[in-house]
DNA sequence: GTAGCTGCAAAACGTTTGCATGTGA
DNA sequence: TCACATGCAAACGTTTTGCAGCTAC
């Protein structure tokens, strides 16, 4: 199976590294979320990430989320699943644009590369719209469901 | 304005016939809905249809909607709004995909025409999956708002 | 008559917020 | 010191569900 293109676990050090650089406080909460984050190769709902921390709010997991966010140092992603998903965004050059492919039986999830939308974007821009943003989502039957 | 491609106002006896051939009980709410939705433009939300209606429950909208969903009458749409909206499927032969841009500004709803992911599709056929369906949606700001 | 539909109320779910306390720089 | 972060509890908005009564066929 095809690894993710951006998947790459953070050492603690590296993690308060980049709170440091956003100018966010180093707290214990915010670098293990961050590590939480990097360590998996899917995107992470809040749910998720409490789960797995074993001292820290659900608010504080959404609200450190909504942070992250806002910096730029995660992208959400909706699988159309009822709630959101959060990925670690490492190398911020250009804007980023991750989508996914979620099987529709057991939820595994798998990354797709390369993200040409251009076609759609000029037939967008002749509805007078500007300032695009997309989202692309899939869903299938993965190997071993199908 | 481009109109979107399968706007078409159904009559009471549409909307029965609608129904009935796709054995759902024509009630007063059903009809009602099922007209509703013809008259949009644009995918509503159940809060919309039942805003519009004089009596029914929002639960029966939920209920209705989902029933409809099944039937293939309607297809869910999510912008990533916090709830889902409902577009009518007229033409159903093939699998119908209605992709949508919509202002982040103002919230108004376009619709886009043709939809050609083969490229990814043959992507994602390499990564084994397979029975594929897609989300595609953009946002931007529309004329009056950029 | 009976399967299916409805309204109502309550719950479920993901998410957000207010507030008093605690912590990082 | 003081802005910022946290835990807790409560609220929010969307959607689902249980139940008793009603309606379509």
């Amino acid at each position: 199976m095809k690894s993710t293109c951006c998947y790459h676990k953070l050492t603690e050090d590296e993690c308060k590294d980049l709170l440091t650089q956003n100018g966010i406080n180093k707290t214990k909460s915010k670098i293990s979320i961050l590590l939480k984050l990097s360590e998996s190769k899917e995107p992470l709902s809040a749910q998720q990430i409490f789960d797995e921390l074993d001292s820290c709010d659900l608010s504080t997991v959404f609200r450190t989320l909504s942070q992250f966010k806002e910096k730029n140092l995660v992208q959400e992603v909706n699988l159309d699943e009822g709630f959101l998903r959060f990925q670690l965004i490492l190398n911020d050059h250009h804007q980023h644009h991750h989508h996914f492919v979620r099987c529709r039986n057991c939820g595994k999830i798998a990354q797709i590369e390369n993200c040409d939308l251009s076609i759609f974007e000029k037939a967008i821009k002749e509805l007078g719209f500007t300032q695009m943003e997309h989202r692309l989502e899939f869903s299938g039957l993965c190997s071993r469901c199908s």
